[in-house]
DNA sequence: AATAACCCGTACACCAGTGTTCGAGATCGG
DNA sequence: CCGATCTCGAACACTGGTGTACGGGTTATT
């Protein structure tokens, strides 16, 4: 009794399936059920509480997943050197991971206790806001609006991107070229 | 039996204070119930279905009413003449009412069946874009991205400033400037 | 002042979603 | 192949929201 197996192969199977279906389902309805999330990922209603006790730690899960996910991915990305090629290099890689992210957040807004969550929805926020006071300071950046509303500005072009892709009326290839475009051009129009 | 007494003065008030309460409430929180929207008016829960058979039927009433509001607050601008200029008033006009609008449908999205909603949610976009296609013939906005996606932009930007003013991170004085000037600025932007 | 219209609270039936329990059966791992 | 683990469906209690019914009380209108 003190050597406990390893979990079983086809559980973990199942969980991960599981976080998967979650992510779709919710992307699309935020209030998608756990029978919703379970059929798509094909398992049974019970199997999920087996994995996760609640609706609640199953978005966190989902979350965190998501979290990690995306530090991953940006982990590499060098914001130094000119802010505005930073810039274009941050919203080519961000934007689609950020619009999911901020999707299920939406989608878990009332609950939420995970300090965790909170910070690492906080962080990479912060860190758009500092490049644009960086590109402000050093002149390449417009300065008649404040950075705290360009950065509101930045992510709302970025869910309305992500948005239209959705919607069919952005296309894929295009996507990544007009987002980057618009926001660059944004940030350094210069007043009339 | 044929002549019929007129609706009492103080039923026609409850109708109004419910639907301002409906307004408010839903635009907080999508899912406000019915018991919310009742207690924000003053009324009790039953009252409320005196005046409105239905949720559904409470929600389309809400939206009508805002739909008349905003054409009669639309239907004396001015859009002709210089496209720049035009585009500055409809921001102005227009972006507070738009969002409380966006929000309204939101919360409704799973019932809808009212032709006349749908038909008047796609309407002021069309004109929005009517506008910039106009702006980019006569060269003076932006050519590189399309009407489309730029009408998509302006949405977004509206619906930034309205949460941003709604979190006190916008101030009320200065959003209209602040709104104007960034729709403004990206839709003439020129590429680099 | 009379009366019809309206408001209110309580109570109820109903539905959908959540989370739990149980037992039978499938499946992985040793 | 044996056993522990996992899955599954059905059933259940519970919650919260919706919509309805009723009966006593209030208020506007005539």
């Amino acid at each position: 009794m003190t050597t406990t197996r390893p979990t079983r192969s086809d559980a973990l199977r199942n969980r991960d399936a599981i976080l998967d279906a979650a992510l779709e389902c919710l992307a699309v309805d935020p209030n998608a059920s756990m029978a919703d999330i379970a059929k798509a990922a094909g398992v049974g209603r019970v199997t999920v509480y087996g994995h996760f006790s609640s609706r609640e730690q199953l978005l966190e899960s989902v979350l965190v997943r998501t979290i990690d996910r995306s530090e991953a991915e940006l982990a590499e990305l060098d914001l130094e050197g000119d802010p505005l090629a930073a810039l274009d290099r941050l919203v080519r890689r961000s934007w689609r991971i950020v619009d999911t992210f901020h999707r299920l957040l939406g989608a878990a807004e009332e609950s939420l206790s995970n300090d965790r969550i909170i910070a690492h929805h906080a962080e990479p926020m912060a860190r758009v806001r500092a490049l644009i006071e960086r590109g402000q300071r050093e002149g390449v950046m417009r300065r008649d609006l404040s950075a705290e509303w360009l950065t509101s500005c930045f992510t709302a072009l970025l869910h309305a991107a992500a948005g239209e892709l959705r919607a069919g009326r952005l296309a894929e290839a295009d996507a990544d070229q007009v987002v980057a475009a618009t926001v660059v051009s944004l940030l350094t129009a210069r007043v009339a």
